[in-house]
DNA sequence: CTGTTGCGC
DNA sequence: GCGCAACAG
């Protein structure tokens, strides 16, 4: 081998060292991007956006949501659960942090200090165990709605429940929940955060060919009831609520599934 | 799993 | 305010 050979290898390997390591920092930063809710989330076949009636969307690693300045918590907060993020890896619960992503600025956990009211996810922590990011990231409190333990942990926590269930089940489903910031309310803190009188989550399969949906309205109460006794139709929650769930989708598509409010195809 | 409260620093 | 332990449905 020649010395200019030798030379030309040592090149073309400093080369791709240097090429590598710029590759692995703008990696890092993108991530930083998205883990301070500044980047868009790409509309891929298995993300679906609904509308915002506030106008403040804001991206996260592990979940989207459209913030209500006025009622000071999350209209929605929407996340794919793939069966392959379900994990039992068990995460020390950090503090609630306040979301810097919300340029209004979002509501402070003293809120609910001895108010009374759980502090409680919408998207659940449960659902993001896949990282220690994406964990830590659900405690943000955009991310947290006033709600009665008996209910957080009662039928609602059942639902959270079913939903892993199903998640596993049709190989990952896509999420969206929230409180139903409409009506009289009762606030909380010297933010005054509003508590919704009910609480809803829309769920899409879209994984099995073609898509199933499913709708749950249940009132802040806990319940003995079974959990099919709270399906909608999406379109009552689209009345309800304002949003548009699944804009991006076929209108034909959206017309019929949104109907519905059987619960054929989905295993209680 | 879903959470809160109390205590020491 | 943070870290940790105890407790409850």
């Amino acid at each position: 081998m020649s010395k200019r050979t030798l030379y030309s290898i040592i090149a073309i390997l400093i080369l791709l060292g240097v090429y590598s390591y710029e590759y692995f920092l703008n990696e890092e930063e993108k991530a930083e991007v998205v883990s301070e809710g500044k980047s868009t989330k790409s509309d891929t076949n298995a993300y679906f956006l609904p509308t915002s009636t506030t106008g403040q969307i804001i991206h996260h690693e592990g979940y989207s949501l459209s913030y209500s300045e006025p009622h000071e918590q999350a209209e929605w907060v929407a996340y794919e659960l793939k069966k392959s993020q379900l994990s039992n890896s068990n995460f020390e619960r950090p503090y609630f942090e306040i979301d810097k992503a919300v340029k209004t600025g979002a509501a402070h956990w003293r809120n609910y200090k001895n108010s009374g009211y759980d502090r409680g996810h919408l998207c659940p922590a449960a659902d993001r165990r896949y990282s220690q990011l994406a964990h830590d990231e659900t405690f943000l409190t955009s991310n947290i709605s006033p709600q009665k333990h008996d209910f957080n942990a009662g039928i609602w926590n059942t639902l959270e429940q079913k939903v892993r269930y199903w998640a596993s089940k049709y190989d990952g489903v896509f999420v969206i929940t929230g409180g139903v910031l409409n009506g009289k309310m009762k606030t909380i803190g010297d933010e005054a955060v509003s508590v919704p009188n009910q609480f809803y989550k829309v769920l899409i399969d879209n994984n099995s060919g073609k898509p199933k949906m499913i709708a749950f309205l249940m009132p802040h109460e806990d319940s003995n009831k079974p959990l099919y006794e709270f399906v909608v139709s999406v379109d009552t929650l689209e009345k309800l609520t304002g949003i548009d769930f699944f804009p991006e989708l076929d209108d034909a598509i959206e017309n019929q599934l949104e109907a519905s409010s059987s619960y054929k195809g989905w295993s209680f």
